[in-house]
DNA sequence: GTTTCGTCGTGACGAATGTCACCAACACTT
DNA sequence: AAGTGTTGGTGACATTCGTCACGACGAAAC
């Protein structure tokens, strides 16, 4: 029996997983969660074979609890499982130790065989995907300018990020000057896009 | 039997939705559509009673589906399902003649329940999102000045926008000032995040 | 031990943005 | 007939943004 531990935000679409799953002679679903920071707590608890997990999540974001599952359970395999196809987001899931990397948009005829085979050990990857996560190249940003860049995600101006993370206003602005040209933006707003898009952010 | 057509863009959601319809004794989903612009051809060969639908497809968005569904096959039902509890969301589902709105953060117990109540002609509403809609008011933006706001969501400069809507710059540029007062936010980035947050965009 | 890279800073510059006053046409309401 | 709101436009203005050149420091790499 593999012993899964399903953490996914909405409601409707964890209960129907766990529904299906449960359904599997071979599979049961034994913690539920529906926050990041709720993930640990219930694997330490339950110890699944199995965890899958979404990456978009209050509390904590699927990938960093990828990291830290991986060090507090090791014998627990990682799945991840995710809407958006972004290249960052495959990379940095296998960076924190994840097994297999799924996207909502498979057959759900596939979740279940994915699951066994994550818990054989084996690596679970969309082909494509992952090829494109190798052509699409890493982030080419330094962590203070995805910072700089993340702050400015809100619509905020110069000074108050400058306010906020205690720099100048020229470091600033250079700093978003870089990251603009880095990844190939026009502005601000358009480098929030991209990077956003290949998952950087 | 209640006939339900599913319109979702994501597999594995869709796919563990009707599977856990099906085992519903008085349920049957007749249909199962992926992108929004197959709804309205597989309602009309369907006939379905309830039509679920999801707001953020491919294709076409589900509001404006919902629409067209109301005036080629009145006798069919439609009841939203949405990530997004945003306000302008219901708002206009209702303005196009849905008859529910239920959120995917809602238990999957209540979505048999919910579509039981929507094919015997009942309004389905979360009332706390309904006291938040009629609250927030409607959207303070005329078309125009919303159609440019969109036109900028990509990063575009005024320049750019002003080329492909045939207007003069300096229009534009009222046109967007005039939308970050309505919106009371502080420039483009702020205006397009609240707008999109209360759904008007 | 030099080079490279990230970080932080300044000053200056042109370009883009946001605001404002003002005008004109049109539709709709009262 | 007057008032109101949307749309489209012009010109001017201060502010913000994005770029560039340049310098300084420390850490890591060679």
């Amino acid at each position: 029996m593999i012993r899964v531990l399903l953490a996914e935000d909405q409601e409707m679409v964890r209960g129907a997983l766990t529904a299906l799953l449960n359904l599997e002679s071979d599979i049961e679903v034994v913690a539920q969660v529906g926050r990041g920071d709720e993930v640990a707590g219930a694997a330490l608890q339950f110890r699944p074979d199995v965890a899958l997990l979404d990456i978009e999540m209050p509390g904590r974001d699927g990938l960093s609890v990828a990291a830290d599952l991986d060090r507090l359970l090791p014998e627990c395999q990682v799945l991840m499982l995710t809407t958006f196809g972004r290249p960052g987001y495959l990379r940095k899931a296998m960076a924190n130790g994840a097994s297999g990397f799924m996207l909502k948009d498979a057959p759900v005829t596939e979740l279940a065989g994915a699951i066994r085979r994550t818990a054989a050990g084996e690596r679970v990857v969309d082909p494509q995907l992952a090829a494109q996560a190798l052509s699409e190249g890493d982030s080419p940003l330094s962590p203070r300018e995805l910072e700089v860049l993340a702050e400015s995600e809100d619509g905020s101006t110069v000074a108050a990020i400058a306010r906020r993370l205690f720099l100048s206003e020229g470091t600033v602005r250079n700093h978003l000057s870089a990251a603009i040209q880095k990844v190939n933006a026009r502005n601000r707003l358009e480098a929030l896009r991209t990077a956003r898009a290949k998952g950087w952010l």
